[in-house]
DNA sequence: ACTTGGCACTCTGGATACAAGAGTGCCAGG
DNA sequence: CCTGGCACTCTTGTATCCAGAGTGCCAAGT
């Protein structure tokens, strides 16, 4: 159904059309690319792969231009991955490794990455759920309001102003934090849950009200909010010229941190490359953008997602060389610190 | 020089402009304002106008349009600060006070004041530097890397790992710990620097190494690094056809963390409205673009600053309102907590 | 059965011309 | 000092035209 040479054919207008933006006709092909065969042969390809959807003409009597199904099948298996030389690798680790900070961590991502392959990043702060607690501090800011700060193991803090029912002593402060580090202490947060439920026999009665204050807070925030930052770079390399409706509107789409969790949660759960292309992104407004995501993560599991976003016309196997390394890397940071 | 008809002139044109983005002729002044005077008189207002400097043509024929100089009498003379109504404070306050973070402080300002002034919103983190220190908290990650945690009164968190020269004990992380936070509790930041600098005698020599490396860590990275955090938001509300460059520039430029820290240093140093216009802007890529800026603060004292960019043909009164009212309300909740 | 050269056809994009409309500058008179 | 009138200048939109690029199809060649 299609040979070889048709899938060339595809290659080659997926390729110009990428480099040049402009429509790409059955006569440039053969000069650029060496198929040994006539600008008509071509042209019959060409009508093929169009009647299957792969290409279209903007119109009668211009070039093609790849759709979002001619672009999959580019990204299937013609592309390919580009890996990138050692030498960028390096400087990949180098750039990285100068962080001293998690915040920082992710902005030298964020930034990296659009640099890298020149388009949107969107780098999603990993996901607390399979770190464990390291220490729990409790600072009073008023009588009746404390501050509550995880530290994790991986390095990360967390903190939240709680608002207590009643006033609250020094001595009661003591004996919280005391109960919370002692049995807290070394667990995943993911264990925190149940074992918050069993907190409230260890604490002095009169205690307890404001205690469960600080145990909801516990519960509801820090286990469940903090998965839904974001950080976005790069929207600089946005050209209006490849938008049709409009940068406005991805622009916003960038602003909403729902939406980018969408975008970055539809891509598959596994730790490994993922493409949506096109339409194939549910988010209104990203229907003519293409989001190259990966997972990465300190170990085998993926803590958290990042990506880049940019127009479907996209260099898809330098961005995908680009993500995939870039995740390996900060995987590996992560390890570490 | 400059008669009473003159500037209602310049403030008809400006209006005018700002509202409908078109160059404005003397017939539409006398039918929108009513200036009891006919198109020809309004011509000659113009020309002497447009001799000062205060507006010009596009070409030849066509309407006037403020310059910079225009805008600037505007701002300064004429078109003064719209105040708010109470319904609109209302919301501006409910809508801060429902944050849990210093983060989602920061982070809902920025929206509200991008929303309000449907323009680009900059808020800067406020600064630690009038802050006191309410806890110290040391974390060992590995057994020569520490995580420091310092804790400020007004419920700010800093956190930065640091690299020791040679292993520690946990002994040792207790004493350290135990020292900070007797000799720093309580004290402002700025002090903070003279008593670090006495502290290595109250440390066992053999780990003074290490204490050095911590002491070193808080003095560079807590007092200087953090007042350059910069939060931009509203990146949507730049609309195309007001940048003749192109808003790509604006778009690099509201990346660059010290392009924005330059921005909004600029505006003078006072709690009080700032305004830019055009080229009063030094930096590169944004001398067509305003910016309505003020210091906002707990006390009277300003700990940081917010404001608004967008294209100098903006509704400056609403956009001055609007940075006023929601400074004040941020430095109340910030005060608060 | 596939490839090729030839040819007529279509559509875009840029150039040109033209008319309408808007706005100005200037002048002479109130 | 204000006003109406008038000639002048530009922009903007529309219509037309031409060249160029690219296609689809067909008949002939391998």
């Amino acid at each position: 159904m299609l040979d070889d040479r048709k899938l060339a054919v595809l290659r080659a207008i997926v390729e110009d059309y990428v480099s040049t933006n402009e429509p790409v006709g059955s006569k440039s092909i053969v000069d650029r690319h060496n198929l040994d065969v006539s600008p008509a042969t071509i042209r019959n390809d060409m009508a093929v792969l169009e009647e299957q959807g792969f290409i279209v003409q903007p119109h009668t009597s211009a070039g093609r231009v790849p759709t979002d199904k001619g672009y999959r099948l580019f990204v299937d298996r013609l592309g390919g991955v580009k890996p990138f030389s050692a030498a960028e690798r390096r400087a990949i680790e180098t750039f990285l490794a100068g962080a001293y900070d998690l915040d920082d961590v992710v902005t030298r991502t964020v930034r990296l990455l659009a640099q890298l392959t020149r388009q949107v990043a969107v780098v999603q702060y990993p996901s607390l759920t399979r770190s464990a607690v390291r220490h729990i501090e409790l600072v009073p800011l008023t009588d009746r309001r404390l501050l509550l700060i995880l530290i994790t193991d991986t390095g990360r803090v967390e903190q939240r102003a709680i608002d207590l029912p009643g006033p609250i002593s020094e001595d009661a402060i003591t004996q919280l934090r005391a109960v919370l580090n002692a049995c807290l202490d070394g667990r995943r947060l993911t264990e925190v849950a149940s074992v918050v439920a069993d907190l409230p026999e260890r604490i002095t009665p009169g205690e307890r009200a404001n205690a469960a204050a600080v145990f909801s807070v516990i519960l509801e925030s820090l286990i469940e909010r903090h998965e839904e930052k974001i950080v976005v770079g790069g929207a600089a390399n946005l050209t209006p010229a490849d938008f049709s409706q409009g940068l406005h509107e991805v622009l916003e789409a960038l602003e909403e941190q729902v939406v980018l969790m969408r975008l970055l949660g539809e891509s598959g759960d596994e730790a490994s490359l993922t493409v949506r292309i096109g339409a194939e992104n549910q988010v209104k407004g990203l229907r003519s953008t293409s989001v190259v995501a990966a997972g990465y993560g300190s170990g085998d599991h993926a803590l958290a997602k990042l990506g880049v976003l940019g127009p479907t016309r996209m260099d898809y196997p330098t961005a995908m060389g680009a993500v995939r390394a870039v995740a390996r890397y900060v995987g590996q940071i992560l390890a570490e610190s």
